[in-house]
RNA sequence: GGCCCCAUCGUCUAGUCAGGUCUAGGACACCAGGUUUUCAUCCUGGUAACGCGGGUUCGAAUCCCGCUGGGGUCACCA
């Protein structure tokens, strides 16, 4: 039997998943399923400082909504489906708790004499890397603990006394063996002794990395590319502790389209430009305090908690931009239409459709069964907003209407409850056909629906729309639109179809076209030019709101005509 | 700056490994038409690219070299 394949996405927990993040892992999974393997998810927190348990939770989730689903790793329920667990006994999945494991691997190390303590404090040694650029050369640590003789060293460590330790990396050359980009060769000149143990005990990510890969049986590991220089560092400690050394695949980064790079500070950004445009000097939301927005608007570099900043966006009058996977949940993006788009980021089925073009469209179930790292480009890509936005509007129009009734009325109850409760069920059931054709996102949807979320009262009419549909000329719209109120009545059945046809015959019997009688009513009841078809947007609105409209609207028409 | 990676329409890309069938294909965006009671959907068509310079070859988007450009990395972050 071959030896299974096995991947892994190990995040930090330090926010919410990044689209890059979830690219990888989508890459991971798909390389695992496709083998017949599996896919492990491992939480790498060692930063004690910035690591959080919210993250963590953060991010199962927005993997499992993405469909990323792990077979080993943190326990989790996605909509009554559990995830995760460890039958193989590899675990448990958070690095913090696996310090014993670390700590044996590098006792080890330094038995052999392959790693060794050093006791700079910080402080000396940013002095030291200070005087190498000042003199315009690269830092390397320079060994000066391995002048304290062998003894000595052990028993300073072995008397508690705080230092980090040190691998000793050969001197020589490594390889990478790159599936993406080929050998890749750096020399011994390129690296230094780097710390594998911190001084607060924690290993770092590269020892952590490598002990975990080899313990938890990584076959390929899939990374972005800004890993490649580290893999050295990480072959080097592998032949140390004797581990084989996995599969190694580094693909290019995601960027904005002006090329800087994709990063959660964009949405800061966004935020702090909007305010210095507007002259805010004052937090514009309670929950930013004085002391907080001050700070954050002078430093370029710092962040607000998210919820902080969204409300603050909201207050200021500016959208942000999407960067997490969850931003994109929450701007009414289908879970499909996003790892599609991430999938051809970089990935190409290289597959033909049945018209001979290019296969773009596919979903999950494709991508475990066709995905293929030799597929994966070398270039460098940015991400194009308008064509995410067009696969969102293509995967919604492909749902058929209760689908989409569905996924809208789940996606409002999470983040547009008051649609949901002003709607109902059966409203937003009734809309469905209409709005999917016209929403490109499922927050779209309140936009064109706008109309019945309002009083009958209370919202206005466009002059424009007004005089151009009832008032231009002879003024005749102003009368179709007062025989046709007049003959509400007449309709049987109130229901999109039955008042389509009672239309139709209302502008045959007074010898119009359709467009002569449906534009007066459309802004009557509207306010607007534009709506959905008028058949639902009347049967949505209920007879008596349409009859008390249609007279509210008259009065306004009358009242500008004089 | 050192080291490393990359380079086809505005964007994502197919074609590059095994040079000719490429007057370079698709998608998004954009533009122009058409269908439609508005808007949207939908349909048809169009504009648009091999970064530059040298080689190798009968022939190069495809191979080699240089340049330019973009990116990554140089932490007791991951």
């Amino acid at each position: 039997m071959p030896d299974p394949v096995i991947t892994r996405f190990a995040p930090s927990p330090t926010g919410h998943l990044h689209v890059g993040g979830a690219r990888t892992a989508l890459f991971c999974w798909a390389l695992a399923r496709k083998a017949g393997g599996r896919f492990v998810l491992r939480i790498e927190d060692t930063d004690q400082a910035r690591s959080s348990d919210a993250a963590s939770k953060g991010i199962l989730e927005d993997l499992a909504w993405l469909g990323i689903h792990w077979d080993d790793g943190p326990e989790y329920s996605w909509k009554g489906q559990p995830l995760g667990g460890d039958p193989r006994g590899v675990g448990p999945f958070h690095q913090a708790q696996r310090l014993d494991i670390y700590n044996q691997h590098i006792d080890k190390l330094i038995e052999a004499d392959a790693a060794y303590p050093a006791f700079e404090s910080p402080d000396e040694l940013e002095a030291k890397r200070k005087e190498a650029i000042d003199a315009k050369v690269g830092y390397r640590y320079d060994r000066s603990a391995l002048d304290i003789p062998r003894d000595e060293r052990m028993a300073r460590l072995a008397n508690g006394e705080d230092h980090v330790v040190r691998l000793k990396m050969p001197d020589e050359p490594i390889t990478v063996h790159d599936t993406v980009l080929g050998d890749v060769t750096v020399g011994p000149d390129e690296f230094d002794d780097f710390i594998i143990r911190k001084r607060d005990g924690f290993p770092t990510y590269h020892l952590a990395v490598v002990v975990d890969d080899a313990l938890m049986g990584v076959t390929h590991v899939l990374r972005g590319q800004e890993h490649l220089i580290n893999t050295p560092r990480h072959i080097a400690l592998q032949r140390a502790l004797g581990f084989p050394t996995p599969a190694y695949a580094h693909m290019p980064l995601i960027f904005n389209p002006d090329g800087s790079k994709m990063s959660k500070r964009d949405k800061d950004k966004a935020a702090k430009k909007a305010c210095k445009d507007a002259g805010i000097d004052a937090p514009p939301v309670a929950s930013v305090s004085d002391d907080d927005f001050r700070k954050w608007m002078k430093d370029k570099t710092r962040q607000l908690p998210s919820d902080q900043l969204r409300e603050l966006a909201a207050a200021v009058g500016v959208t942000l931009p999407e960067i997490d996977v969850e931003d994109f949940r929450r701007a009414g993006y289908l879970p499909g239409a996003l790892c599609n788009f991430l999938a051809l980021l970089g990935w190409n089925p290289k597959q033909k459709t049945a018209d001979g073009k290019d296969l773009e469209t596919f979903d999950l179930e494709f991508l475990a069964a066709n995905f293929d790292t030799k597929g994966i480009g070398k270039g460098q890509a940015k991400f194009d907003r308008a064509k995410l936005l067009s696969f969102n509007s293509d995967a919604i129009g492909r749902l058929d209407d209760a689908e989409f009734a569905r996924t809208w009325r789940d996606w409002a109850s999470a983040y547009d409850p008051e649609l949901v409760s002003t709607l109902g069920d059966d409203k937003i059931e009734l809309f469905a056909g209409a709005v999917k054709p016209r929403c490109k996102t499922l927050a779209d949807g309140r936009s064109v629906v706008q109309f019945a979320l309002v009083d009958d009262d209370s919202y206005e009419f466009d002059g424009k729309a007004v005089h151009k549909a009832m008032l231009k000329g002879d003024a005749k719209g102003l009368e179709l639109l007062k025989a046709f109120g007049a003959s509400l009545d007449g309709i049987t059945t109130w229901d999109a179809p039955t008042i389509d046809a009672a239309v139709e015959a209302f502008a045959a019997e007074h010898e119009v076209g359709m467009g002569k009688v449906a534009q007066p009513i459309r802004v009557a009841v509207t306010g607007a030019g534009v709506s959905p078809p008028l058949g639902v947007t009347l049967a949505v609105l209920g007879r008596e709101s349409v009859k008390a409209r249609i007279t509210r609207c008259l009065a306004f028409a009358e009242s500008v005509q004089a």
